[in-house]
DNA sequence: TCAAATAGTAACAACTTGATGATAACATAT
DNA sequence: ATATGTTATCATCAAGTTGTTACTATTTGA
C-alpha cells in the first residue's frame, strides 16, 4: 500500500484530502506544519506528499525546497491563488504539480494517481527494516551493507517476513503466498528455507531475526 | 536539448503548441495523426508528447495506449472536454497529465517543465555510470577511457541495463523493449548476447558488471 | 519423567537454469 | 562472388536451486 503524506494547518483542508486518499485505498499521515511533516518524512517512508502553500512558519514552498534537499518524493501543492507567479515559483522550488482550490475530488485523485504510477514506489520496491535493507527490483538484500545474493525462494520468503515484520505466519500461508496454491508438496519445505536463511545470516550482526512461534509458524522479529 | 512530440490533426493547435515550446528552448517534432507519431518515435529521440484526444483514425486514448506499449515518455492529454470521465478514460490509458483547451502557455509550460524535470532523460545522449560511458548518438561505448565497438544488439543491450541500473530484467522485458513486441525467437537470444558483452569487457578494469539473478534475469550491477 | 508433538538439520537426488561453443542464416561491404 | 561481421538457434555441459527424506533435538504436557 502507498504512503501519502499531507501538509496542511487547515483542519478542514487536511480531514477533505485524507478522507478522499484515503478512501482510495491509500495509506495517509498528516502533519500541520513544515516541521511535523519532516519529522514524518524521516521516520516512515513515503510515497508521495500533497502540501498546502499557505502555513505558518515554513510556507509550501519552503516545505518543497527541503524535502527535495533529501528526499526524492513527488509532490502536489494545494494553492488558492490562480496567479501565475505561483505555479513559477512551485516549480522553481520543486514541484510536480499543483492544485486550485477548491479542487473537485477526482481531480486530486488523477493527479495522485498519475504521479505515483509514474514515480511514487519507494515503499513498495525498497523495505528498509534496521539494519536490513531489501530492494526488490534489484533482488538486492544488504545488511548493515554487506550484500547478500539470495536464491530466489529465499529471497522471496525473507521478502515476504519483512513486508509484514513482528507478524507469524502459518507455513501453509507462507507457502500459499510464495509458492502458490497449486503448491502440492510438504510443509517442510518452509522449515528448510527458514533454516537456509538463519544460517546465510549466522555470521553477521543484525537487529532482526527469524521467529519461531511453536505450533504457529513463523515471523520476522525486529528488536 | 529535450525533444517534444506533439501529435494533433489541428494545424492551430499544431503551431500554437509548437511555438510556445520551442519559444521555451525544446526541439519540437510534430505529427499529423497517431500513425505519424509513431513512426516519429521510431525514428527520433522523444522526451514527451504532447497528445490531443480528438483525432480522426486513431483518437489520443488509442495513440497514448500505443505510446505505452513500446515507448516510456511521459504523456500530455490535451483536451477540450473537461468531463471526468475522459480523465479517468485518459488515466487508464496511460497519461501523465492533460491540459483542457483553451489553455494559458503558461500552464503548458508549467506542465511540460515538470514532467520534463522528473522523467524526461529519453534523448539523454550520453550515459556515464562509473568507469562506464555512454554515447548513444555515436554508438560508442568507452570503458576508462577505452573504446568499444560493438554490435547493435549488443549496444542496445548494454545501454538500456545501464538506463536502469542495479534494476533486474527479465529475459521476456528485455526482448520487448530491445527486440520489439514481435519478435518471435527464443528468449535464450539474451543469454549469447549478455555472454557476448561479458566476454568483450572480460579484460578490462571496472566498477560495473552484469549480474544474473537466476530465475529472473540480468541487471547491469553498478559497485 | 516420559511420550508425543513439533521443529531443526544434513544429505541427497531431481530438477532448473544459465553458460558456452558450434553452426547456420543473414546482412553488408569489398 | 567473396569475405567479413552480425545475429539467432540449438545442443550440451556445468552449476545452482529446490524439495524430500530420514534422522536428531527440543518443547510440551500428562
Amino acid at each position: 500500500m502507498k504512503t501519502i503524506l499531507i501538509a496542511d494547518d487547515d483542519d478542514y483542508i487536511r480531514s477533505l484530502v485524507k478522507d478522499i486518499l484515503m478512501r482510495e485505498g491509500y495509506k495517509v499521515l498528516v502533519a500541520e506544519n513544515g516541521a511535523a511533516a519532516l519529522e514524518t518524512l524521516n521516520t516512515e517512508l513515503c510515497d508521495l506528499a500533497v502540501v498546502d502553500i499557505m502555513m505558518p512558519v515554513m510556507d509550501g514552498y519552503e516545505l518543497t525546497s527541503e524535502i527535495r534537499k533529501i528526499y526524492d518524493l513527488p509532490i502536489i501543492l494545494l494553492t488558492a491563488k490562480s496567479q501565475i507567479e505561483d505555479k513559477e515559483k512551485g516549480f522553481e522550488s520543486g514541484t510536480d504539480d499543483y492544485l486550485i482550490k477548491p479542487f473537485e475530488p477526482k481531480e486530486l485523485i488523477f493527479r495522485v494517481n498519475a504521479l505515483l504510477r509514474r514515480y511514487g514506489n519507494a515503499s513498495e520496491t525498497n523495505i528498509n527494516l534496521g539494519s536490513l535493507y531489501i530492494n526488490k527490483k534489484g533482488y538486492e538484500v544488504k545488511i548493515n551493507n554487506k550484500t547478500f545474493m539470495l536464491p530466489l525462494k529465499e529471497f522471496e520468503l525473507l521478502t515476504f517476513l519483512a513486508t509484514h515484520p513482528n507478524q507469524v505466519f502459518s507455513r501453509g500461508h507462507l507457502i500459499e503466498k510464495i509458492w502458490g496454491l497449486d503448491f502440492e508438496g510438504d510443509e517442510r519445505t518452509v522449515d528448510v528455507h527458514i533454516k537456509r536463511l538463519r544460517e546465510r545470516f549466522a555470521s553477521i550482526e543484525k537487529d532482526f531475526s527469524i521467529k519461531t512461534i511453536r505450533g504457529v509458524g513463523y515471523s520476522l522479529e525486529v528488536l
